[in-house]
DNA sequence: AATGTAATTGATAATGATTATCATTTTTGA
DNA sequence: TCAAAAATGATAATCATTATCAATTACATT
């Protein structure tokens, strides 16, 4: 898997550097995590102290545009990052409003509505479902 | 139902004052329009030649505070505010890939959904749902 | 009507995320 | 080895938004 990221980069004209490896573990170490920019450096940063932080925007904007990365924003004023699990498609979240915390929801939840918009005339592209909410855990607490 | 709206502010602590009753007037212009600060701006200079950028911002966030306006931030940098209707609860929006104008969906559609996430052990207290697609409009272009 | 207090306003500085610029460094291929 | 291209890090610039603050306006009370 980690030589298909390294191929897609290399079609996207885009060399495997220091930097980008860093990165690019700091990522997959977090899989299933939506990170910022300014999470990233610091992790990414561990490994490559004189890493800066116009290095990780490029970097994260340049995976997000060859689809190893997925770049998401939501309520906040900035993006987050997460690496794109090619067997989990989603693009819909749960959000806990306690922690603030990220969940996945399975895809194909919204066939349905998509199918009734296309019946309308219009040609469905993407979409981003966001749900707000309060986690089990934090129920509890 | 303009009534309505000034006994809201009233109960908010808000006075009308002219600079708030033009802002108004520009987002009931506009209802179902999902517009900018700075489009809220130049609208409302016809009328208020004087008005600042910060008087535009402090009265859109009491209005949405207040439950008058609804504030919503699509994957642009940038919030959009638009009159709350009472009679069409929403949240649910078509993003037009070309033109970028955006549609209203109608509510209940993710009702299945929520009932899921419930069942998990979740409390669903909103949820954002963007549909990102080319309109019939642009289709036929 | 005059006055004092609180609310509001507009100009502008400050902030936070992101992008652009640019000189320096690194990589690569002839 | 060397020249050209790509990448990096520091930092300036930008854009939306928020904070600050002095000046204005509105309100309640006399």
């Amino acid at each position: 898997m980690d030589q298909l990221i390294k191929e897609k980069m290399d079609q996207g004209g885009y060399k495997m550097t220091r930097q980008r490896q860093v990165i690019l573990e700091v990522m997959q170490a977090s899989r299933g995590e939506h990170l910022t920019a300014e999470e990233v450096l610091s992790a990414a940063r561990q490994k490559a102290p004189n890493l800066g932080i116009a290095t990780v925007y490029r970097t994260l904007e340049r995976m997000a545009s060859l689809d190893i990365l997925y770049k998401t924003r939501f309520d906040e004023g900035k993006h987050r990052y997460e690496l794109a699990d090619e067997s989990s498609h989603h693009h819909h979240h749960v959000q806990c409003l306690s922690c603030g915390r990220i969940f996945e929801l399975e895809e194909n939840l919204l066939n349905d509505i998509e199918r009734q918009i296309e019946q309308q005339g219009f040609s469905v592209v993407n979409h981003r479902l966001t749900i707000y909410a309060v986690c089990p855990k934090c129920n509890q607490s």
